[in-house]
DNA sequence: TATGAATGAGGGTTCATTCAT
DNA sequence: TATGAATGAACCCTCATTCAT
């Protein structure tokens, strides 16, 4: 993490990474089969602690969807901007895992709590359309949350962009429960 | 752009693409300082394309709107699925060319235009609203785009990924332009 | 064995013998003092094998000399066909064994064999002709099974050409028997 | 060449042949595309004089064909002494150029010379017959030439052994050539 | 102006061997 | 006696860039 972060990716080889770990390449690779697997432990890493958070924020039932969703965006930003320089160049490095089978259980993880997470939060939204929100509700957060932390914004403005995004969504809601028909716009 | 989409970046040489081009390293070095520039080339051409695409849209006046904010979604989408290789090459590619200062430019340019849009669409939306919301839009309209071409999804079910995205943009939209106040969630 | 036969020469290391094995690196290294060690070990078991087939059948004084040799050659190629990964791999391991002292040991003790059983079949020969001709049988032996074993040939085949290489090599016999001055090419 | 002859196979590497060429590793790469094509054309270039001075003898009408096949054996166990180093490690080389195509083209260019010599030499043999003696001839003859070259025995000796070993193959021609059923032993 | 051979640092990876436990 | 983590030199190969022609 240190290399990556330090260093950038283009940079995270594994002389470096062994060398920051005070050990031999050789001993670098009885851990690891391949560098591709240093940067996916990474990134599974990053994944499971922000899914922690995230998915802790939605379980919290005493509060309102709408209050949860905005919890939810405003902690995922906050996480991005910390150690901004690792979360880039892990995305740098995406080439090296984005095949692998774990991005794409991570990633269905990810929707199906959104899912269910809209099945309370937009009970009559149709099935179908709720999947599709909450692909895009999690795209979206992602990749504003990646560009944010990636242009190195002030963390005041990095909320303020949280709260608009979550107006957003929250707007998406409510449309999305809005029953058919009747379209505002 | 062949190199880039048949071999992807990381095959992505100056040899390669010198050979393609039929001439010699020697003279791609005589229009192009270095690889670098050669690939912000390539994703300045994309911009400019994209540009005059997604502009020419929302100029247009005779429409709603929200039905030209449609339009431009799909249309983004569309164009993104088309050469999805070279997409996907040049998103990797991105850490050579992400701080140069047409990058700043390019994205500059569309939040101005967006911010315009803004300006027609959602009249009532405090200045400051206004500008994160171009943000925002063009973040996740980008993000989303660049994931759908990704992952190589049938052109139908692009679609309405791209109508379900418009469909958030919309709910915003409306919401924006709602006198401060009148929450509806 | 296994670990050369299934992996070839090139992938045969310490790691996977000691893993095939069933016992840590550590222990093999207080087995054999080295790599080369393991390899030559092999290889004086196969060696050790072979002769005493081999020379069991030129011990059978019950038949004729000629009959013997065909015998033998004939065990040799099907003895070199069986495991013929083991063999491959152990003749492209042969750089580690082929100085060793005790690969003279056995070509010795296989010449002697022949040496002798030239003087049975050969009586009339010369003596240094007879050690000359013990070797060129060995090495051509060796060469032709090697080879037929190396390229996979069907059984059947590798009968043939035993058996014609059991002609030449009685030819050859026959020549050597014959009175001096008596020459018939 | 030099490096292989000086060094042996293990230490054959693209570095040293570089420094020996007195290239960088670079424009070695620029010629080869990798190091197992460096040792195949290495022993290409062998193949290709030793078949053209093989050859030369065999095509030597004015001789009789026992006469032409001691010669052919004389001058390849001549050759395969010169440079005997270098021939011990292209051998130990084996592995990587063994299932080239081109092995299997100078194979059957060379067995396709000897069965047309024997044609000659023995009109009386069955094809069949032929066909494997060739293989056979020619298999011998490179094994016990090789492993002469390899053991470094003094000039005379190899001229003996050359004798002895065209001995054995005239022996098999003239038993070749011998109506079947008149068998001498 | 065009060429393309030459460069060489740097990359990822392997593996025989050691030695503290 | 058995272990197996640690070592690190050495391997093959790539590629952005230069510069004499």
């Amino acid at each position: 993490m240190q290399v990556l972060a330090r260093e950038g990716a283009r940079r995270f080889t594994t002389a470096r990474v062994a060398e920051r770990a005070g050990i031999s390449v050789g001993s670098l690779y009885q851990y690891f089969p391949n560098k591709e697997s240093i940067l996916f432990r990474l990134q599974a890493d990053e994944w499971r602690q922000t899914t922690a958070l995230l998915h802790g924020l939605l379980d919290d039932t005493k509060r309102a969807p709408p209050d949860r969703l905005r919890a939810m965006v405003k902690a995922f930003f906050r996480s991005e901007c910390e150690e901004a320089a690792l979360r880039v160049a892990l995305g740098d490095a995406a080439p090296l895992y984005r095949d692998a089978p774990e991005t794409l259980v991570h990633r269905n993880a990810g929707k199906r709590r959104v899912v269910a997470f809209l099945q309370e939060a937009a009970p009559r939204a149709p099935r179908q359309q709720r999947t599709r929100a909450a692909e895009i509700i999690l795209m979206s957060m992602e990749a504003i949350g990646r560009t944010v932390s990636e242009q190195g914004r002030p963390i005041a403005e990095v909320d303020r962009l949280a709260a608009a995004t979550a107006d957003m969504f929250c707007a998406y809601l409510e449309r999305l429960d809005r029953p058919a028909g009747v379209k505002a716009i």
